[in-house]
RNA sequence: GGGAGCAUAGCUCAGUUGGUUAGAGCACUUGCCCUACAAGCAAGGGGUCACAGGUUCGAGUCCUGUUGUUCCCACCA
């Protein structure tokens, strides 16, 4: 890139692609083992292989870019790994999918066709969603892309499942588990959502045996009658006491349970009666290991009813709900029906009502592995930001169960354990079994199950660098130093991760979790495919450049809270970034052939010692933020600071006065200030000025220099600008065009203003629209105007427009507000306690405000008399 | 049932460990092409910081309660 003239308007089609290139081709992303250095590493959550690049992705990326840029340029070894998940269900859903179109059925496959096409579908697909993170800027190292199927993963996939194993940690065993019917697979308790949905109380009678009496029973499930091993009543509820004991008949089936007593049964729901189904409810499974109960399936994987269920086998789970309940009021068994709502248990991937089953299944005991991870977070090894979200986390992992870890699909980590066709062992390895390690038998079959996604992904920040085998990088990166993640995924994926890593590795994953919101669409609802709300992100990038995005996705937010997207604010980011474009084209005129090199001068006139003070003070304040991953509000104060300070008060300064090696300095050190939050423009920008150095991305992240701050000129400048800004004041008031040049008197004792004010003359004339400024201890201008402001006394002489009863209205409302002002704070100096606890400082601020107040005043006052 | 967040200008949101007169963008009003920028410049109007108490010299900020609202967890008798 060299030197070259700039547009009028920032456009950033022309820019973005080119320098993202130039950045890739140089390898300026990539990080090495480098020991002199200190590390700095994020690892990308991994979007799914399934995706493509929604808001939440764009703004969590641009949090992690904004993180690693600051600390590149602050000279750490950066590192930040991508990569993508194979997310097991998500992408076999869309396998079968593809399948169904082509008019063939999961179950007509093999394993291998399958897994084969689902390898191809990634190939093809998989890339989708990196070309886009691209799109945004994100300075990941490419060369360390990972994959959770890949190699590498998969062999620390299985080195952890046979520690785990191998401990005690892992086991397998019949238990209620939630399965998806449609996706056909058992899920884990957090993959379930539940749905408040329209259903019904059935109350249903059930024949004491050898008696006329009858328990009524209220489900909302009859089909699961089938599977009745018992009606359960509170022990201390009076009504049902005598039934204890006794057996009832199942209606319909015949079959003969007992009457049990259980403190779970609440005397208050429904009719005190429960009918005990352990083979279909998690509760009614507990009750049933406390009785010991026999546990009767009776549905197929599909959720029709299975051989359990007599003339019901093959229907529907619903179908046979409704035939079901026909056959009860038919043989007068039904006695009532009852309307209500309820929350339902539902798939998180395929919305489809989870029926809770018996099943053998895989699973982590997880109590021993919580402590731990709550540990990490209790003495501070790992700290969530904001904090609130560790108590999410702490809740969640008191009250942890087992997880289930086995999955009945294909696409995924196979559980790698072989059973022996011979003895029956199970043999759990790390390599493929050949050979049964109790009787060498070679009829050895694997587990057809595969794992959870999760399982997989909870190994991320450190699997991707190389664990289990001890690379360099994974001693040099690990732990990483930030995890940037929405509080969506803190139960899925956090927990997973500080566990797996506690239990593993020994050391936390990250020192840091920042959360972040949900970005909604502009009613404050969540984006989602089939409300059809949702903005992409790519076509903002199109319309508006990715440094308007993600500025827009950044700027005023605070951690962990939602974000409404409107396309207006992107717009004003847009503008924001025309307008850095538009000052950059300034300092080229002035500074383009004059010999100006931006280095900074001995001596400096007060607006350009101004500038330096405030850049610094800026630098200083967004440094701190960033340090403390406060990235809406350092965004905040460079906007503020580029648009009113550098543009709207120095560059019309500069037009007047001041050296334009200060200009230059100035603009490039806004523009590597800016860098991390829009890197395309600052780049292109940087790349147009004179520089040392091949990019702006390695150059040094500008700190606060102490000794450019320059409490003098701050002031001073305030009267400057308080002068300027009195006469637009009044000439909005008396409505006097910019155009009408006028003349000034400044009338102040204080030698220092004016001096600042004399010396300055030319840019308030210029500022403020002036003929001529005079400056003296008093003046006498008859038939003028007068403006009071906190430094000085104003006389503008205008004939035409002055009219002395209007004049004295509007002194006296000035009387009144200054004079309710200084009662204020007065008041406050009278009282003692003030004066005996306030801070110092405080003090000493409000005495001088009185005393400036108190001579605004006189002032105002005097010239009321001068009026009469 | 348990927990958390939010409530600040017409709208969307900031507001650092409590500190003088509470900010921004958009929208609105008025005037401007002043040779970087009309995707702009200048100026202005608009707020009982949800309500009620409390702590404090001082509360938008801390504490308690109330109301409204959103979300998370638990839960399909």
């Amino acid at each position: 890139m060299e030197e070259k003239e700039l547009n009028k308007v920032y456009n950033p089609k022309d820019v973005e692609g080119r320098i993202y290139e130039t950045w890739q081709k140089k390898g300026y992303f990539r990080a090495e083992v480098n020991k002199s250095k200190k590390p700095f590493t994020i690892v990308m959550p991994p979007p799914n292989i399934t995706g493509r690049l929604h808001m939440g992705h764009a703004m969590d990326d641009t949090m992690q870019d904004i993180i690693i840029r600051f600390k590149r340029m602050q000279g750490y070894n950066t590192l930040w790994v991508p990569g993508t998940d194979h997310a097991s269900i998500a992408t076999e859903v869309k396998i079968c999918e593809q399948l169904q179109k082509e008019g063939v059925n999961k179950d007509e496959i093999t394993r291998e066709e399958f897994l084969k096409r689902a390898w191809a579908w990634k190939e093809e697909y998989g890339e989708n969603i990196v070309s886009q993170i691209k799109k945004l800027g994100s300075s990941c190292d490419w060369s360390k892309q990972r994959f959770t199927m890949d190699e590498g993963c998969t062999k620390a996939v299985r080195e952890f499942f046979v520690r785990l194993y191998e401990k005690g940690f892992i086991y397998k065993g019949e238990k209620l588990i939630n399965w998806c019917p449609k996706c056909r697979t058992s899920i884990s308790d957090s993959e379930v959502n539940f749905e408040e949905k329209d259903g019904n109380f059935w109350y249903i009678k059930y024949k004491i045996e050898n008696s006329d009496e009858y328990l009524i029973v209220a489900t909302t499930r009859p089909e699961t009658m089938f599977g009745d091993a018992a009606l359960a009543v509170n022990p201390n509820d009076g009504r049902y006491k005598k039934f204890i004991g006794k057996n009832v008949v199942v209606p319909v089936v015949g079959r003969l349970i007992p009457v049990v007593a259980d403190d779970y049964v609440d005397i208050e729901v429904g009719t005190g009666v429960l009918k005990i189904t352990p083979a279909h409810d998690p509760n009614d499974f507990e009750v049933g290991l406390r009785h010991d109960l026999p546990i009767l399936n009776v549905m197929n994987d599909d959720a029709t009813m299975n051989e359990n269920t007599g003339e019901y086998e093959g229907l529907d789970r619903y179908v046979a709900r409704k035939k079901l309940v026909k056959n009860l009021e038919n043989n007068g068994y039904l006695v009532k029906i009852k309307d209500i709502k309820h929350n339902v248990g539902t798939c998180y991937r395929c919305s489809s009502v989870v029926e809770p089953r018996i099943s053998n299944q895989w699973f982590v005991r997880m109590k021993d592995l919580a402590q731990p991870a709550i540990e990490c977070v209790k003495n501070g090894t790992t700290s969530f930001i904001p904090e609130r979200f560790s108590k999410i986390y702490y809740h969640w992992l008191e009250n942890i169960k087992d997880w289930c870890i086995s999955r009945q699909l294909w696409w995924g980590h196979r559980i790698p354990a072989w059973y022996c066709d011979d003895c029956g062992h199970m043999n759990v390895s790390r390599e493929d079994v050949k050979k049964c390690e109790k009787c060498s038998s070679e009829n050895l079959c694997q587990e057809e199950d595969t794992l959870d996604t999760w399982f997989s992904s909870g190994l991320w920040p450190f699997s991707v660098l190389g664990w289990p085998e001890k690379t360099p990088e994974f001693e040099y990166f690990y732990p990483t130093d930030v995890l940037v993640t929405g509080y969506d995924i803190i139960f899925f994926w956090v927990v997973k991760m500080v566990f797996s890593s506690l239990a593993m590795t020994k050391r936390e994953p990250f020192k840091n979790v920042l959360i972040h919101g949900l970005v909604r669409d502009s009613q404050g609802r969540k984006m989602s495919k089939s409300l059809g709300n949702g903005v992409d992100p790519l076509e903002v990038i199109e319309k508006y450049g990715a440094d308007a995005l993600r500025f827009s996705l950044i700027m005023g937010n605070s951690p962990g809270n939602d974000l409404r997207f409107f396309n207006e604010k992107v717009e004003f980011c847009r503008n924001f970034a025309n307008k850095i474009w538009n000052a950059a084209r300034f300092v080229h005129m002035n500074t383009d052939g004059k010999n100006v090199n931006g280095e900074l001068p001995e001596n400096m006139c007060v607006t350009d010692k101004w500038i330096l003070s405030r850049f610094n003070k800026t630098a200083k304040e967004v440094n701190d933020c960033l340090e403390k991953f406060e990235l809406g509000v350092a965004a905040q104060k460079l906007y503020d600071f580029i648009w009113d300070e550098f543009c709207d008060w120095y560059i019309e300064f500069s037009k007047i006065s001041g050296d334009k090696n200060v200009l230059l300095w100035t603009i490039k050190n806004i523009l590597a200030l800016l860098h991390p939050f829009m890197p395309f423009i600052t780049e292109e920008i940087w790349q147009s000025f004179p520089h040392e150095g091949e990019t702006l991305m390695l150059c040094k992240y500008p700190k606060c220099d102490e000794n450019l701050i320059d409490k003098n000129a701050e002031e001073s400048v305030k009267i400057l600008v308080s002068v300027i800004k009195s006469v637009r004041n009044m000439r909005r008031e008396k409505n006097v065009p910019h155009s009408k040049k006028i003349a000034l008197y400044v009338e102040t004792d204080n030698l220092g203003y004016e001096d600042i004010l004399s010396k300055n003359s030319d840019a308030v004339v210029k500022l403020a629209g002036l003929k001529n400024l005079s400056i003296s201890h008093k003046f006498d201008v008859p038939q003028s105007t007068t403006i009071i402001n906190d430094f000085v006394k104003i006389y503008v002489p205008i004939d035409d427009i002055v009219n002395r009863a209007d004049e004295t209205i509007r002194l006296q409302k000035e009387r009144e507000n200054t004079l309710t002002q200084l009662e204020q704070v007065e008041n406050r100096l009278k009282d003692d306690k003030f004066i005996s606890r306030a801070p110092q400082k405080i003090i000493d601020g409000a005495r001088e405000n009185a005393e400036t107040l108190r001579r605004k005043l006189e002032k105002i006052e005097q010239s009321i008399e001068d009026l009469k």
